[in-house]
DNA sequence: CTGTTAGCGCCTTCAG
DNA sequence: CTGAAGGCGCTAACAG
């Protein structure tokens, strides 16, 4: 493995020189800064980032933590572009990213948890699908432990920011356009989590729109499942004509429900997942970027880590409609 | 941050000792033993791995390289495994793994993914669908450039090992499956792609089980599309009396396509994926545990790099059906 | 502008 | 069984 030794001596300057090359400083003369240059040519001289990390105390790793609840296939395309937004963008910044899955920190107390991440030596976090049942993070964060993002959460603090959409004004905007679409008397309302970040917000949009329009709102928590979305459906559907969805995958037993009934009702969902092509109604749903918001995060703990302190970003989002046609390959 | 000279002090010991008790060494009293341990306790002392991996210059970190072709839910499910199984189980080893897109790797020749590899710092290599057209890969893999293991290829070396389930067996399985089931004529088999690793195998499986039982074999690619399996089963289905695919996904396709056609013909996919349950019908498939699979795959390279040689591993695999109620929550 | 030097935190001989 | 000392490869003052 050639160093940064071979390369001074081969190039007949000092290893600081050579350093200073390789980290773009300009105060290097552009004539040795050829030679180095050619040395790191001529003998394929790749830098050791573990003798760097060492030195600057600074390591430029990044932790994505990401919650598993269960290992769901909608929920596999939304972490896997969450993943793959933060890896592309890291590699552009120059930042390395571990990711880390919410079941390495399972029973774990606020201390154990600190001292993991400490042992992975990352440098900052970013948190996807947190709830507000994890006390621990919570802690974690509040006591400032490291940079870090919170995706679809709003926590900020000092060094602490979020990304997320409106989920207001998104889950008010899909309401109306349903509304406007379909002209209901009355709408069930199938919410997520009680008590849930995300969910409580949904839940105001749709409570908006239907005070807005002046419509009837039936709403209960689905918990995000759709066996709990096919229930309530089934209790719920026949004395409703339109049914909103916090999420796909529940619009999706909503539908299921609704044909075993042998009724039809409209019904919108919430993500935009690919999944929901596989159904066989056009459906309409509100359409989150989940890339472009991991790409952000990561540009916001690049903002962190230079100084600059916690903020909220919201995200763009958009109504679309979704059929088998649009996603196959 | 607390270091090891801080632990050494504070036990009245020297920094080596505090080293020998850290990574367990035998050669150090019972007595002295308490004493570091005490001092590691109470000053809370996380080893820096970052310093440990400079010294040893070992860096026990294996790079997972996941190919995406697109952004399908369906192969995000699998990929999701994958990282996961390697995840968990390198967690328990002791290892740390990195994911790398493939896209991090397009369009770079040999010497520079080389490059790209040794700057990340990896010891050990996992390849999770690799394909025939990766050349440069192969040439690294020839040339024995790092401990690796293939999943899904059939690709050994002094230090490579690959681990897959027997595709030939598992393809010959169901399709023996689905021709004792139905009492087909003739099948419309629909093959991967040209050329492929595995599906050359699958292909294979399902001609021996037609040779067998003597039945009539109509066999194209559809390149694992399910576009293109609508496209053949719109051409071949009416003249087959079973359609079997070497993917859920293109099963999904061809499902899609009889219903368009609006005539009926027992379909039967390939890896046992979720998506699989979305669709009406109840369908047979076969599955393969690719979190198991990239558990092995992590257990293989602890082998690989104790010294081992490259070897083939043999997953199990089954044949299953699937149908909405068994995969909703 | 350039080279020398002292660490970064840990591991590993090697005397004692 | 224990501790002192010399690196691992790189960065960052600090003199020239």
């Amino acid at each position: 493995m050639v160093t940064i030794n071979d390369v001074a001596k081969k190039a007949g300057v000092g290893v600081s020189t050579v350093s200073k090359v390789m980290n773009n400083y300009d105060n290097v003369s552009a004539a040795t800064k050829m030679k180095v240059m050619a040395a790191i040519e001529e003998l394929d001289y790749v830098p050791n980032s573990i003798a760097s990390a060492l030195s600057t105390k600074n390591s430029k790793r990044i932790g994505l933590v990401v919650y598993i609840n269960n290992h769901r296939q909608a929920i596999d395309e939304i972490n896997m572009q969450y993943l793959f937004g933060a890896t592309n963008r890291s590699l552009e910044l120059n930042y390395e990213v571990i990711t880390i899955f919410s079941t390495e920190l399972q029973g774990k107390n606020t201390q154990e948890i600190r001292r993991h991440f400490q042992s992975l030596r990352v440098g900052a976090l970013i948190f996807y699908g947190l709830s507000k049942e994890n006390k621990e993070i919570h802690e974690l964060l509040e006591e400032d432990f490291l940079p870090s993002v919170v995706v679809d959460a709003p926590f900020s603090g000092p060094r602490t920011s979020y990304v997320m959409v409106d989920h207001i004004q998104a889950q008010y905007d899909i309401v109306e356009h349903m509304i406007k679409k379909h002209q209901p008397k009355k709408i069930l309302y199938l919410a997520g989590r009680r008590n849930g970040y995300v969910t409580d917000f949904r839940l105001q949009g749709a409570v908006n729109a239907c005070l807005d329009y002046n419509i009837e709102l039936n709403a209960h928590y689905a918990n995000f499942s759709e066996k709990e979305a096919m229930a309530l459906t089934s209790e719920y559907a026949q004395d409703a004509d339109l049914i909103v969805c916090a999420s796909d995958l529940m619009a999706i037993g909503a539908i299921s429900e609704l044909k075993k009934m042998d009724i039809f009702r409209p019904v919108c969902g919430y993500d935009g997942i690919t999944l929901l092509g596989y159904i066989e109604y056009r459906i309409d749903t509100v359409k989150q970027d989940f890339y472009k918001i991991s790409v952000d995060a990561i540009d916001e703990i690049g903002r962190l880590l230079e100084g600059g302190s916690g903020e909220a970003i919201t995200m763009p989002h958009e109504i679309i409609s979704i059929q088998y046609e649009d996603i196959i390959l």
